[in-house]
This record gives structure tokens, C-alpha cells and sequence, in this order.
DNA sequence: TTTATAAATGAACGTTCATTCACTTATCTT
DNA sequence: AAGATAAGTGAATGAACGTTCATTTATAAA
């Protein structure tokens, strides 16, 4: 027997990702990636059924040690501004640690090979968001409101601020720089909107 | 002179709309657009460069008149709750009725296509938004913020409740409906987190 | 050291792609 | 009615696509 060479994997995984965000998901092919990993493209055979599973493999995992880094300290029993923020530093951190990850995976979102990776993801999420809203709403910290409405608040902007902060010129023609301040101030204000008067 | 078939014209558009949206924009091709428009491949090459420029003039078209259709009614110097409120509900109404321009409108917009649109939506955008914001500002309705803030917080939410709503299935593995209730009451959170204090 | 086994390969397959070209057709101008 | 012009076409092009296959290579087990 011979042992499977990891670095082949990440080299896959690492050149699949960098392509389909430079060149597009339209733009990507297996012959290209091969050449750009250094292999040959009946190795990507080995490791991957065809094209779309290896597009929608490689997305699952993204978004899977994305999400986890995003939750990296948080507990659902903290108070509801304390995790909020935690989840919005963690992400911001991410996306500005991880820039390839993050806009491969908004590629893919919008094309159509995400519904196994939103399957997957979704439940993830609801199984570790769902009580923390749910004690957040018990201690009156935040408004019961139907799922999609509290998402569209909570996390939207989030997402917003980094598809200007990926957008090389945003709405002024000048480089917008996610920084720590903008983050806080946007925060401030979804927290103003969720807070129960 | 032999006149252009205006009926063609507005048949590629809707065809290249429609195959992009259902097979995905790595699954269209301009042989697939020409049998689905009922046309010669060659007859595309009359009124389109090329297939990107198809696609780009095709996506520019579509913007514009969501852009138009959202402002429908409006005018700057609307008290800032009014004006957004009305914003919402055009797009919401535009949405609804027109969800394969909108829904290719989105898969474009993550592509590598986008660069040209987003210039020209962008530019629209701050040519009739810049002055309401202004207004809103000078009358206190609004507080003064950088506007990627403003945007994430006052567009950001509508947007993402109209995934939800294009998706076939949300969180709660249940059809979401984007109902005006849904609607007003994240627009009055929104109202919320932008009122001065 | 030998053997078994799966990793890994380069070249090739048939297919589909975007685009072109020689040609026909329809309609406006005269 | 004739001529001019551009719309419109079906078939064909070479290139690139995803995938397969016969073969070689590396290594764990014996």
C-alpha cells in the first residue's frame, strides 16, 4: 500500500479556491487546477468524484472551519451583547485572515452548487445559535422575533461590511478598510435595534 | 435596411436570464441561448460582442430597471422613514414579480462580471441616494454615519430577507414567505437603529 | 527482498464550447 | 420594380472541456 500524500490534499484544496476566485467559477477547469497544483489531472480523481464534488467538498470544508473559528471562546449562555460582538470579532477576523476561504465561499453561495454546503451549514448553526437566542430572549435581552428577522438585523450588515471591505473600491471610489472602529459602530447600532424598549 | 427584430432581443435577454439562473452560469452556453431563443448562435454575434459582453449588457439592463423600479415615487426630499420605507417596499414589490431578473441579477453579482455594473449601479445609486441622506441628516432624522455603516444597516437586512425568501427552503426547513408583516418589522428595527438619540 | 496494493500519471477520448464565415432573406430607399 | 444594406442563418472551426485508461511508481506488509 501507498500512503495518500497530504500535501497533494491542501495543494488541491489551496489552488481550487485561489482559481475559482481569480478566474471565476465559469473560468475554472480541471486541467488548469491540476497544472496549477502540480499534479496530474487524473489525481483529481482519486481524491474527488468529478468537478462538482470536488467544488462543493472543498466549499463544505470552508465553511465549516470558518464557522467554527467564528465561534472560537463563545458559550451560549453568555449575555446576547457579549456573543453578538464575539461572533462579529471572530468573523472579521477570519475574513481578514483568510481573505481566498472567505470570497471562494460567497462565489459558490451564489451558484448552483450550494445547497448541500447551505444544508450542512444551516443545521450547524441552528443547533449552536439556537439556544443561545433562546436564553437571550428568556433573560430579555433581545427581542423574540422570527428567525430570519433577527438574522437579517444580526448579521447582515456584518456580511455587508466585508463585501465592501472584498469590493477593491467601494461607494466613494476610495479603499474602504474594514477597521476595528467601523465594526464597533455598526455593532452599536444592530445591538440598539435588538435591544427590547 | 432590414429593421432588428425587437421581439429576438427581448428574447435572448429573457432566455439568458432564465438558463443562467436555472443550470448556473458555468452551465450556459451561447449554443444552449440560441436554441432556447428560437435564433441562429450566429444572430447573437450581431448584438453582442461576445458572450461576456452578452451577459454584462444583459446584467447592466437588469440593474437599471430594478434601480428605477425601487425609486419609483420617491424624491430626496422625503422625510427619511418615508423615503426608506418606500425604497423597501419598491424593491420588495420588484422582487416579487420579477424574481429571475432578480436572482440572475445576484449570481452575476458574484461572479467576475460585476466589475462594470457595480461602476454604473454605484454611481446611480449615489447620484439619488447622496442628497436624501444629506436631507435626512441636516433634519436630525438620520445620524451622521460613514456610509458603508448607513448602507449595511439600512439595505443590508432587506437584501438578506430576500434570500431567504429566494431560497427554497430557510433555516427552520420551512417555506419563508417575505410577508409585509416580515417586512415592517424589520424595517422598524432598521427605522430604530438609525435614529439619533 | 519480494509481493501486493493503491497512489499517481501522461496521453488520449468524445463532447461541447465560443466564434466565424459564406450565404440567404427581408425591408428600406430610390 | 430594382438595388442596396444590414439582419439573420446553418454548418463548420479549432480549442478547451471533463473524464478515462493503460501503465508506472512508491510503500506497507510479508
Amino acid at each position: 500500500m501507498r500512503a495518500r500524500d497530504e500535501n497533494k490534499i491542501l495543494a488541491i484544496r489551496e489552488k481550487t479556491m485561489a482559481l475559482i476566485v481569480s478566474e471565476g467559477l465559469d473560468g475554472f477547469s480541471m486541467n488548469k487546477l491540476a497544472k496549477a497544483a502540480g499534479i496530474s489531472p487524473a489525481t483529481l480523481y482519486i481524491y474527488y468524484k468529478d468537478k462538482e464534488d470536488l467544488i462543493v467538498q472543498t466549499c463544505i470544508q470552508a465553511s465549516l472551519e470558518m464557522m467554527s473559528e467564528s465561534l472560537k471562546g463563545f458559550d451560549p449562555t453568555m449575555s446576547f451583547a457579549e456573543g453578538l460582538a464575539l461572533q462579529w470579532f471572530n468573523r472579521a477576523k477570519y475574513f481578514t485572515q483568510h481573505q481566498n476561504e472567505v470570497e471562494f465561499v460567497e462565489k459558490i453561495r451564489y451558484s448552483n452548487l450550494y445547497e448541500k454546503p447551505r444544508q450542512i451549514i444551516t443545521q450547524h448553526f441552528r443547533e449552536t445559535l439556537g439556544p443561545f437566542v433562546q436564553n437571550a430572549i428568556a433573560r430579555k435581552e433581545l427581542m423574540p422575533l422570527p428567525f430570519e428577522v433577527y438574522w437579517s438585523i444580526a448579521f447582515a450588515p456584518l456580511y455587508q461590511l466585508i463585501k465592501f471591505h472584498t469590493q477593491t473600491r467601494s461607494y466613494h471610489n476610495e479603499k474602504f478598510e474594514l477597521s476595528d472602529d467601523i465594526m464597533k459602530q455598526t455593532l452599536a447600532l444592530v445591538l440598539k435595534a435588538l435591544k427590547p424598549s
